[in-house]
DNA sequence: AAAAAAT
């Protein structure tokens, strides 16, 4: 319900359309919340509040700790913020001066998309108030973030690195922090933010109200919590590995090299208007998203080789239904505000079992039902394995009935060569494709590779050539990220292993 | 084994 329906027509029924049948009915009016802030709430529709923001509002206001086990879509972000709000609008300043408005709330993700989602749920909620705030995030310039910030804002979302430049660039300070949230905290965990996390908690006054958000409770987010929650509340709404029970889950096992085809073949067989694809590796995201828009489905990528403008033309397209397909890498996979979607597509089967939940978590929302369907080949029958195990469930086995394999003569040639990585070859910026009427390779050289690459005379066969190899080449003994490492005693990003001896040397248990 | 995030 914080989360902005992706279908904003008027027929969209409100994701809180059903308040749970034991319950009495609660109204957002029942919380005590300032006529400001019921006035935003009704601007957008809703009345009812889900059950986790039933739960967390009263006791945020109360102005306890919580940790709080949901995922995106259960209305999480209003469950904090509106309380937060409140809370602070009780000691709002109408003044101008940028002195007057110090950072008393701030919210940590691990996702720009993310943070900027949050923040345009902060800002509705808090339209009506004085209160300001403001995102940041890296990806883009600093400059627009530094003047806001130095203008004075009370609320500040943001990911952690960025914050930590704003912090070192004096743009912010961050010492009249009353409120502190991190969501996905498990998210930033096996992102590697715990260094970072640490930093920013230190600069933050003793005495805070703080609340912590992850969707699973590994003993890691445990740790964590028990590290800098005080006597938490603990809320949980759904628990955390339980698929939705709305949702239908159907595997299609396939030749490897027809995954792309049997995509598109569902794609157009159901009709599909609104799909993420999720693929393991941003290339593959890329190379899918070209093929499909070859083909004539309006498509675009997203993953983090893109660049944040391009990340964010890509996902508002999606919104407003310019685009039908979205591919995606895991970049998409947990948080990002997109939700409520008919269907979602596994185009590889993750690595992380627990990623397939959060994959499909982006269909069959707030009690509608949704398909999750996904190819695999003979090499994913472990990830299979594993995902059902986890979710303790076996999965449908789908026939493909009207797939008709393609046999390719020459036209085989075509396919291969499209789906090479090219010499040189880079991901494609989102802005030229739409002007770019669909391309064949019949077997010749495309026109803007440069023929020196590879010498004089036929290219070369092409082995299968791992992805890896056209990442930027890093020398292998360079002192990377020096300064971060002397600065907090740890390396970059190294999660699992250091985080027991960040959280304060807790005795190791003791295995290999 | 990959992706995300400060540059």
């Amino acid at each position: 319900m914080s989360e902005t329906p992706m279908n904003n027509d008027a027929a969209a029924v409100p994701d809180v359309a059903t308040p749970s049948p034991i319950e009495p009915t609660v109204c957002f009016a029942d919380f005590g919340l300032a006529p400001e802030i019921l006035r935003a709430l009704t601007d957008q529709g809703y009345v009812h509040p889900t059950p986790i923001q039933a739960q967390a509002i009263p006791v945020v206001l109360q102005g306890r700790d919580v940790m709080g086990a949901a995922q995106t879509g259960t209305g999480k972000t209003a469950g904090f913020s509106l309380p937060i709000i409140q809370l602070l609008l009780a000691h709002a300043s109408s003044s101008m001066s940028p002195a007057r408005h110090p950072v008393r709330a701030l919210i940590l993700t691990p996702t720009r998309e993310l943070a900027v989602q949050v923040a345009e749920n902060v800002k509705a909620y808090a339209q009506h108030t004085p209160l300001r705030s403001t995102v940041v995030f890296g990806g883009m310039d600093m400059k627009g973030q530094t003047v806001i910030l130095k203008g004075g804002v009370e609320i500040v979302i943001a990911t952690p690195g960025r914050l930590l430049d704003h912090i070192e660039q004096k743009n912010v300070s961050l010492g009249q922090v009353q409120m502190l949230v991190m969501d996905e905290a498990d998210r930033m965990l096996d992102m590697g933010f715990l260094p970072d996390l640490q930093r920013i908690i230190n600069l933050l006054p003793k005495k805070r109200q703080n609340l912590m958000f992850s969707a699973t409770f590994s003993p890691e987010i445990k740790k964590l919590a028990n590290s800098f929650l005080q006597q938490p509340v603990l809320i949980e709404v759904a628990r955390s590995n339980a698929t939705a029970e709305k949702v239908t889950q159907i595997v299609y096992k396939v030749d490897e090299e027809q995954k792309r085809d049997v995509v598109e073949f569902l794609i157009r067989q159901r009709e599909l208007k609104q799909v993420i694809i999720f693929s393991n590796t941003k290339i593959g995201a890329s190379r899918l998203s070209r093929h499909l828009e070859q083909t004539g489905i309006k498509a675009s990528a997203i993953h983090g080789d893109k660049t944040q403008q391009e990340r964010m033309a890509a996902l508002e397209a999606f919104k407003q239904g310019e685009i039908e397909v979205l591919v995606a890498t895991d970049v998409a996979a947990r948080g990002l505000d997109i939700s409520d979607l008919p269907c979602v597509i596994n185009y590889d089967l993750p690595y992380n079992a627990e990623d397939y939940v959060h994959r499909i978590g982006r269909t069959g929302r707030a009690g509608a039902s949704g398909d999750a369907l996904s190819v695999y080949s003979d090499k994913d029958e472990r990830l299979l394995a594993d995902i059902e195990k986890l979710i303790k469930q076996d999965i449908t086995r789908g026939e493909l009935t009207g797939f008709a394999p393609r046999t390719r003569g020459r036209d085989s040639e075509r396919g291969e060569r499209s789906e090479r990585p090219q010499r040189g070859e880079r991901v494609e910026r989102g802005g030229e494709r739409s002007e770019r009427p669909p391309r064949r390779f019949e077997g010749e050289a495309r026109p803007e590779r440069p023929a020196r690459s590879y010498g004089a005379g036929p290219l070369p066969r092409r082995e299968k050539v791992d992805p890896w190899f056209l990442k930027p080449y890093e020398p292998a003994n360079a002192p990377r990220r020096e300064a971060a490492a002397t600065d907090t005693s740890n390396g970059p990003a190294k999660p699992k292993q250091k985080i027991a001896a960040l959280l304060g040397g807790l005795p190791k248990p003791a295995q290999s």
